[in-house]
DNA sequence: GCCTCTGGATTTTTT
DNA sequence: ATCCAGAGGC
């Protein structure tokens, strides 16, 4: 197959100048993901170029994926020897394989986010410094830029301006201490200590260099600066560099993505060509106009306009409801009117929202409604405390040095180490300055070592003897099986069972055991560490489900790089989208511009902007006005629609929901008539089973549903 | 040491 | 509205 076939000339450009570097400009829709995987299957089958020597890095590891199985159906046969992942994934194998180097350890362990935080709430202690007036979570930021701009601590150090820089450089420095005792690396870190490895070690780095003779990034408009740096270290040899972006959809600058990487590299790269590619194969023209006049109102941008072949297509919906239940209400009816129309399917919808909190009463409507649906990325799998719990048991026994796991689960299930045993213990160690595993070791050989009391010393030996029994077994057992050691030893599934929702705990803990099952058939210790990894590196949106016919609710954020026949973006409301917390900076402004770009561009054929007038926020209620964003899509696009008017809405929910029992004949609005089968409270809900005539068994909850009661 | 209660913060987005 | 940390009682 030729792998030229059904390319337009910008595409097929971008495809071809394979030699030297090349910027590719590539608005939405305009078959990006298409010309990076052609651009590679061009290397390997036309310019004969090894697998092996090309390095693509993507923004998500599911954009990888993707990208590894269009490959096989372009190549028609695996591409194992091509190394394609995220930054951080690549770099966490470089640092696995050579971070010795530079002295990390390749049995590292990676902090997340919330380990982060323990860490630096931690520092905050041993420093006396008090978490009040300086918050964890603003000295992670600041820590965080230190690290994206390559500066160590005392690097920070020379540049510190304010009193504030002051304190964070010496938490910075605690915090990093902490982290190189732990051995353990943070996001940051990954890409930080790879960037030192190749500079501080040029014979690696010529390696490297001489490996990929071609490097080729991904959504480039979201790269940080160590990002770009890495680029440039590995790209430094042959400068074949082709980087991919498109300054509009840049989204992330939060996350210290810069921008300037793009002007940048026009400098770093004098000699770059560019290709634009301006034909949208996506979006209807009446939505790639409104969403143009809305990014074009930017300051900061480089003018540049899609077009299409595509069909006007229907106008942009406008849509005015009173209450964010009606909003929901009204998305629910609407896919459903679309379905029943027979237009769409459910897998076809999308729900985009600012914020992760919006997406409840979305749920609780679509569940009323009985419409299938998907969240992606509200209740994070990895975030669950039972997942934490005994991922933190796998870690520590994979790194007895993580102390942050360690201490996640020194207590856990209670074993009788309480909070003054803690601060003691922690104390000693700390006098010592050795890690908490080691101190435990210690002190259950030679009790007279630490200053502890017999029973609080007794305690601490017990959970030592059960690490280090674990520890044992590791070097036998897959980590499937070690999970379940982990488990029965700890008893954890009991300690679980004891809570109220210990069912669905207990489900999530099954559910991470047929994840490490995909972990077996390696060596018991690579079996850990790779399934350690995955769970490290892993984000939501890479577990879409895209099999099943659910309508997908997400954050305007996750939804970059995908597309949907009908959009509705929800709370086009002042302080939502644009949010409040960008009123003040005229940047951070513009990004939540884009933010509404990406959203609508996210549309083939049908897109809503649906805002309330009321709204309740963190208990209060407020009324905002409409998004700015709505003013500046041009009238002769749009069709308003004031929905509820005159329209009964659902009653309210105690009215009804009084007195079902086992037995009783119902009616719902969209299943028909039913029968209930069972009745179990759920705190101060009821959840029933019903069987409907037409539809069969359905689960609902009482007060969400819509059921009456009918007599017979 | 462990459980429960209260007050305060907290929600922007995530590799 | 919900989650968390710290205080106080058992």
């Amino acid at each position: 197959m030729n792998v030229l076939e059904g390319l337009n000339p910008d595409q097929r450009k971008a495809v071809e100048t394979v030699e030297g570097p090349l910027l590719i400009l590539a608005g939405p829709g305009s078959g990006k993901t298409m010309v990076i995987t052609h651009r590679i299957a061009y290397l390997i089958k036309v310019c004969g170029a090894s697998p092996h020597s090309i390095l693509a890095v993507t923004f998500t590891n599911k954009a990888a994926r993707e990208m590894k199985e269009r490959l096989y159906h372009l190549l028609g046969s695996t591409v194992e020897q091509l190394s394609l992942g995220t930054f951080h994934a690549v770099c966490a194998a470089v640092l696995r394989r050579e971070g010795r180097a530079i002295g990390v350890n390749p049995s590292y362990v990676i902090y997340d986010d919330g380990d982060q935080l323990n860490l630096i709430k931690r520092s905050l202690q041993e420093l006396g410094i008090d978490p009040k007036t300086y918050s964890p979570r603003i000295l992670q930021t600041a820590i965080s830029a230190a690290k994206v701009q390559l500066l160590t601590p005392e690097d920070y150090g020379q540049r510190t301006r304010s009193y504030f820089d002051e304190v964070v450089r010496r938490v910075y420095q605690q915090y990093q201490m902490l982290l190189v005792q732990s051995q353990a690396l943070d996001f940051d870190d990954l890409l930080m200590r790879t960037y030192q490895l190749f500079q501080g070690h040029p014979k690696v780095l010529t390696r490297y260099q001489s490996r990929y003779a071609h490097v080729l990034i991904d959504e480039f408009q979201d790269t940080n600066l160590t990002q770009y740096a890495l680029a440039r270290q590995l790209a430094g040899k042959y400068r074949n560099i082709c980087v991919v972006g498109d300054p509009d959809q840049s989204i992330y600058s939060w996350r210290q993505a810069d921008i300037r990487n793009i002007l940048n590299f026009e400098k770093d790269y004098p000699e770059a060509q560019t290709v634009c590619l301006e034909q949208s194969y996506r979006s209807t023209q009446t939505i790639l106009e409104a969403a143009h006049d809305v990014v074009s109102v930017n300051r900061e941008r480089k003018e540049s306009k899609l077009w299409t072949d595509n069909e006007a297509g229907p106008p942009v919906m406008v849509v005015e409801v009173y209450s964010e239940f009606e909003e929901a209400q009204f998305v629910v009816r609407e896919i459903g009117d679309l379905v029943d129309r027979g237009d769409v399917r459910p897998i076809d919808c999308a729900v985009m929202y600012r914020t992760n909190a919006q997406s409840r009463v979305l749920e609780e409507i679509f569940i009323r409604y009985g419409i299938p649906y998907q969240v992606v990325g509200a209740v994070r799998f990895y975030e669950r405390r039972e997942i934490k719990d005994l991922i933190a048991y796998l870690r520590l026994i994979y790194n007895h040095h993580d102390d942050i796991s360690l201490m996640r689960i020194i207590n856990l299930p209670p074993r009788g180490i309480g909070q003054r045993t803690l601060t003691e213990f922690l104390q000693w160690t700390k006098t010592l300055g050795i890690p908490l595993y080691t101190g435990l070791e210690r002190m259950t050989e030679d009790r007279s070592l630490c200053p502890l009391n017999d029973r609080a010393v007794q305690m601490l030996s017990n959970f030592f003897n059960l690490i280090r029994d674990l520890i044992e077994r590791s070097e036998e057992l897959d980590v499937r099986d070690l999970l379940d050691s982990v488990i029965k030893l700890s008893r954890y599934r009991e300690y679980t069972m004891e809570f109220a929702d210990g069912e669905e705990r207990w489900g999530n803990i099954l559910e991470l055991r047929g994840i490490a099952q995909d972990h077996q058939n390696l060596k018991p210790r690579e079996s850990l560490a790779s399934f350690l990894e995955g769970v490290s590196l892993f984000s939501e949106t890479d577990e879409l489900d895209e099999k099943k016919d659910l309508v997908t609710l997400i954050t305007l954020h996750q939804a970059k790089g995908l597309e949907f026949p009908a959009v509705f973006m929800v709370g086009m409301e002042e302080g939502i989208l644009p949010h409040f917390k960008c009123f003040d900076d005229p940047a951070q402004m513009e990004e939540e511009r884009r933010l509404c770009y990406v959203g609508m561009t996210r549309a083939k054929k049908r897109l809503y902007l649906v805002r309330t007038l009321r709204r309740s926020l963190m208990g209060g209620t407020s009324a905002n006005p409409p998004s700015r964003f709505l003013r500046d899509i041009p009238r002769h696009l749009v069709k308003h629609v004031d929905v509820f008017e005159g329209v009964e809405v659902a009653p309210p929910v105690d009215a009804r929901s009084l007195m079902i029992e086992v037995g009783d004949r119902v009616q719902h609005p969209k299943f028909g008539k039913g029968v209930v089968v069972s009745c179990n409270s759920i705190r101060d809900d009821c959840q029933v089973e019903v069987s409907f005539q037409d539809v069969g068994m359905k689960r609902l909850l009482l007060s969400l549903a819509p059921l009456e009661r009918v007599e017979e």
